[in-house]
DNA sequence: TTATAATTGTCTAATTATGACAAGTCTAAA
DNA sequence: TTTAGACTTGTCATAATTAGACAATTATAA
C-alpha cells in the first residue's frame, strides 16, 4: 500500500539493466533486502536515498520526494482527517518558509 | 518545534480549569509525562488522542487532526522537498479517496 | 516556610526496526 | 529434467528507538 519509491526503483533499474544484486552491493546490502524495498516490504534508510539516486542516474531529490511522500502516506492514509492533516501541516510550513525560495 | 498539538492541549487544559494531574489520572499516566507531551518533549500515543479529545470536551477528530499535523511536519519539516513530498502525497490520496464523502 | 503545580533528568523495560541468511520459486537454456 | 541465475519469502537474533516510572528540582503563591 503506497510504494510510490519501491515502485520507481524497480523501473529506473530495469531501465538501466542492472540488477538487484549490482545495486544491493553498492548500497552495502543484499538481493533479499532490496527485493523488499522494491516491493514496499521494508523501507529504505533514508541515508540510502541519495545512493540510489547516483546509482540510477535520477537528479538529486527526485528519489526523496517519492520516500518522503511514501511516509507521509503511511502515517495519514487510513485517518479520516488526513487531508486535514496534511494540509494543516502544508500550511505551517508555508508560514514557516516565507523568507525561503 | 511544531508543536500544535501540545500547545492545544495546554490551553484546552487551563480553559477547563484543570491540573495535569487530573489528566494525567485519567489518561493512567504521570503528570511529568503529560509536562513532556503539553512542550512537545514526547508525543502523545494515537491511542490517547481520543482521550484527551473526551476529557478536554473538544469534538472527535480535532486533535487527532493537530497530532497528525505534527507527525507530517516531524517528518518532512527540514527537508528541501517537503512541499513537493506533502503535494504528491495529498494527490496520491485525493486519488485514493475519490469514492469517500 | 510550607504546599501544590509543573518541569527536568535519568534509568530500565518494552517495542519496533534492521541485518543476515537459509530456503524457496520462477524462468530459460541446454 | 536438470542446471543456473534472478528474484522472493520466511525467520530470527540483535540493534536501535521509544515508553514508563520515579526521584529530584524549580516555580508560585499562600
Amino acid at each position: 500500500m503506497a510504494n510510490q519509491f519501491g515502485t520507481k526503483i524497480k523501473q529506473l533499474r530495469e531501465a538501466n539493466h542492472l540488477f538487484q544484486r549490482e545495486i544491493a552491493s553498492a548500497l552495502n546490502t543484499d538481493t533479499p533486502m532490496l527485493s523488499k524495498i522494491e516491493r514496499g516490504e521494508r523501507k529504505a534508510k533514508k541515508e540510502q536515498v541519495p545512493l540510489f539516486e547516483k546509482i540510477l542516474k535520477v537528479k538529486k531529490h527526485e528519489l526523496l520526494t517519492l520516500w518522503l511522500a511514501d511516509q507521509v502516506l503511511e502515517l495519514v492514509s487510513n485517518e479520516p482527517v488526513a487531508l486535514k492533516a496534511i494540509d494543516l501541516a502544508q500550511r505551517e510550513i508555508k508560514g514557516l518558509t516565507l523568507n525561503r525560495s
